[in-house]
DNA sequence: ATCGCTTTCTGAACCGGTTCAGTAGACATA
DNA sequence: TATGTCTACTGAACCGGTTCAGAAAGCGAT
């Protein structure tokens, strides 16, 4: 049924080693010969046996993803599915797939790469999410899983990162609201053992110095909807009430904003915003949303790059992609005239 | 360094075959043997290699998932990741691994089948948001990949199907607009070239002859939020300017919403709005948007254990799940009294 | 005691590749 | 001509399981 490397061999009148240093390219084999077994190969149509090829090879061609994250939430992030999708233009150029798992809990995200580990489904393996202090740094380490992470967790890792700052964005953020007369900028953040709930929150902490002003009220959210409107009602509460809020993602953003508008006031006349991702639905707010892109579809790729590189016995350093820039749009306006509160 | 199958048999003093029926539970050893190989195996650590079963026992105790979509607005639809990570519920508790693909094209869902097909990656797949005349069907017959399909496909499939009825949903959000006084209910469907673009449309135009009333404005838009904007726009431009609009997603409903709040129409009072999958932004959207629960979680779950039993040979039928109920919420209001245009 | 049947187990083939040790032949060198 | 070196290739082992044919042992029936 299936062309085996057994049958090119024989119809190549060589035997099966022959053929295996003629398809993978290797010394061994004479110019002539190794024409004569291409040819042969192409004629009966053979195609490589992953499985076996995996066997012999100890290897998986294959890279694993494992998303921790509380499932019923996981459909509102717009970060993974276009990572994924910016992933897979690497992989499918060299032959590999990913193989994903999502957990509910820590300990499934252990379990998830302990299983990756033990069945070798996968040569290597993205980190995204990078936790302070984070615990799969140590975990991949002894289970010998090659591994790539998204930005440089703080304690010291062995594995290459691909980092986008996202520093910039915030701090452009800040900058924008400032020239146009905000002082009381708040932020709510994302959960301060994430490193990119961290890094937003000190953004938006050393622009606001920066820019000789008190940083503001602070409020830890969790990156949900739900958590955003939470958040939204305790600074607009507040003693400190701010004229603007910068948020740690669009989804925090939007539902603050709809809560703003839902207790009669204006964005932006009232309270400007800022959300971060860019989403397409921010565009298509109303007001639409001030936003930064955080372009997942390239971090995707070039992580996917940077794992098969050094997959391949490369030395990876860390890798640096272009920082996003504010995109401006109508939820930021002027700080309005009188008091607000 | 890692303990095989030959190891076990050594230190049970027994044959490479004998370990193996003992593992498997199979006949051809008897109790004792069986019970002191077990445990012998126990003792030493033995794992399977999952490699080693994949090359002989021709499986890959894996599942595929081809997902069609541009990458760039694959993160707004909320169905995916929950969806997925129901398949993986059911994927953890029989040790099978997910494939994941994304497919940008027509050509490149193709392939990306034809892949998992000759690396024999997967041993099934789930084939999601069904095509009118769905030309995966025939491809994966000829593949000779197992499948299963959400909604049965109108044309003759020979994979199960696991239903869940999206008219019902449809259906009582008319019933509902009705009930509020709304004659001129428009819809704002997805592409007619899905079974569940086609099946909402269908639904909608269904409820509203049984409600003695005509159909109405219907405009086909693409499942996203630019097209649901430009979809808004042109019903609300129309001679028929309806009083409600029916969104077969949240995403586009979400964006009819801000582009009629954009143009100074308060919702409900100007125009009722309904949407379809229950976001978890669909809460905290002022107003927050009545809709239907679309249940991936659920349906990820069973899809994959369909997969799994078809795949252990069982002779599989279709499936039917709960139709979901609508969720009434503030996007919708009575009729207003005055004519609106 | 012989026959046939079942149970239990072994040894080897097999899945489809990779890789290594070894050999035959061509060629250059002394 | 004997020696050494290189290239081109073969045959077999190997990766770690599954599976099958066949052998040995146990047992009841004749």
């Amino acid at each position: 049924m299936t062309v085996t490397i057994n049958d090119v061999a024989q119809a190549a009148g060589v035997s099966k080693g022959a053929v295996s240093y003629a398809l993978n390219g290797q010394p061994g084999v004479s110019d002539d010969t190794r024409e004569r077994i291409l040819r042969v190969a192409r004629e009966l149509g053979w195609k490589p046996n992953l499985r076996a090829k995996s066997l012999s090879s100890a290897k998986a061609f294959a890279v694993g993803l494992v998303i921790a994250r509380d499932p019923r939430l996981l459909g509102t992030d717009p970060f993974f599915p276009a990572f994924i999708a910016g992933i897979e233009t690497t992989l499918v150029e060299h032959e590999y797939a990913l193989v994903l798992t999502v957990a509910a809990s820590a300990d499934a995200e252990e379990l998830g790469y302990r299983k990756l580990a033990a069945d070798s489904r996968v040569d290597g393996v993205i980190l995204t999410d990078m936790r302070v202090d984070d615990s799969r740094i140590a975990l991949l380490k002894s289970l010998r899983i090659p591994a790539v992470t998204l930005n440089r967790p703080e304690t010291s890792s062995p594995f290459p990162a691909v980092c986008m700052d996202d520093t910039a964005g915030i701090a452009a953020a800040v900058e924008h609201l400032v020239s146009l007369g905000h002082t009381k900028i708040g932020h709510v953040g994302g959960p301060q053992s994430y490193i990119h709930g961290r890094s937003r929150r000190l953004a938006w902490q050393n622009a606001m110095s920066k820019a000789g002003l008190e940083a503001g009220a602070f409020i830890e959210a969790d990156f949900t909807a739900a958590g955003g409107l939470a958040a939204t009602a305790e600074l607009l509460r507040s003693a400190q009430r701010p004229t603007a809020i910068i948020y740690a993602n669009d989804l925090m953003a939007t539902a603050g904003q709809s809560y703003a508008q839902s207790l009669g006031l204006t964005v932006p006349d009232d309270l400007s915003i800022t959300g971060y991702d860019d989403t397409e639905l921010a565009t298509y707010l109303n007001p639409p949303l001030t936003t930064v892109p955080a372009d997942p579809l390239l971090w995707g790729r070039v992580a996917a790059q940077q794992l098969l590189s050094l997959l391949g016995g490369a030395h990876a350093e860390d890798v640096y992609l272009p920082s996003p820039k504010l995109v401006v749009r109508a939820s930021t306006g002027p700080v309005p005239s009188l008091p607000n509160n």
